[in-house]
DNA sequence: GATTAACGATACCGATCTGTATCGATAAAG
DNA sequence: CTTTATCGATACAGATCGGTATCGTTAATC
């Protein structure tokens, strides 16, 4: 294994057992642990634990929303249904064993100082969701895109939210439902 | 002060560092240094400490619901009014210094196994924020009551985390624009 | 005023925390 | 083949973690 590839792999256990643990909750012991390699390994590739987060949750920003745009773009053709689509790609992590809920919420939740780099990269994470959200209500055509995009992502902060403490998948199903009404609203005299 | 005094300002010390700091981030020690008392003192009253934050989990569920209840019943007259007003509460919340996200979800991201208490205490505060919206969608006589309330729970569990994101209080404002309309949807042909 | 229970203070426990220093082995690059 | 990084392993540092034991003192109760 390449040192570029030991670094992916390192960020790889790392998200997994903060997701599941929590970040403070899991240790760095834990992580080089799962992850075969040395301390001082990990310590090279990253100053701190807090970088290795930092470095975790811009990982998941970049796969998740990858992930999402994969997803709504072989499953819808029309640009509405791509809005749509988004919950679909929702209700498919939700039914993931490995959800634990928001990663980027709960690393807000644990570090909530708003100039601590952690929290400023789950903030940045869910500026972009919002960003892609009105992206895709602007090629549709709708009216007040931005408007309709902070609405949108409303209804998924709040579908993951009752995914994760509810552990019922189908609330997303019920997020699509309302957001068609928003997307139909929207497409009237536009 | 009292025992029993002693006990709830044990409490309220406590989920003031649970909120800003996190579950695992504040330790016991900080507890007793801010509440002024011996670690000897807090062992009698909670077991460990995860009980005493079940216990804070616990009033702070309470506390929440009793004041939105208040605050609903003083502002809004109209049952259809009042799961609106339930925002107008959000927002206050918001605007508050002391808001770090909500302190349930915080909980549950923490402590991640479902059957651990911490996540069951948070888990029960959820359930009966849907069941207060039920009662007041219920009392207004509109439609698929059940239904509504989960939709208002929605928008509600997403103002939470988006205002904790962003930092930006109005958005409790535009998830209630949102559930003006579903309400609207809900009362016609009742 | 005597009894009793809860208290604060303190020291302590073993475990775990993040992070560093050392050093021999390994493997890639010239 | 030799040089040069990077590696794993280990031990260690100092701090903090949750939790307990001890003990003198305060304060409520009868």
């Amino acid at each position: 294994m390449k040192r570029a590839e030991k670094r992916e792999h390192l960020i790889d256990v790392a998200a997994e057992l903060f997701n599941r643990l929590g970040y403070h909750a899991a240790g760095v012991d834990q992580v080089i642990a799962e992850a075969g390699i040395a301390k001082t390994t990990l310590y090279r590739h990253f100053g701190s634990k807090e970088d290795l987060i930092v470095a975790v949750l811009k990982r998941m920003d970049e796969q998740f929303r990858n992930d999402m745009r994969a997803a709504v773009e072989t499953s819808a053709k029309a640009p509405r249904d791509k809005l749509l689509a988004t919950f679909d790609f929702l209700e498919g992590w939700f039914e993931d064993k490995a959800f634990y809920g928001c990663p980027f919420i709960s690393a807000a939740g644990e570090y909530g100082e708003r100039r601590s780099p952690v929290f400023h990269a789950a903030a940045m994470h869910k500026r972009l969701m919002v960003a892609y959200f009105e992206e895709l209500a602007r090629a549709a055509g709708l009216k007040e895109p931005s408007r309709l995009a902070e609405e949108i992502n409303l209804l998924q902060e709040g579908a993951i939210a009752v995914a994760h403490i509810t552990g019922d998948p189908k609330v997303a199903a019920r997020a699509k439902a309302v957001a068609a009404r928003l997307i139909e609203a929207a497409g009237e005299a536009a």
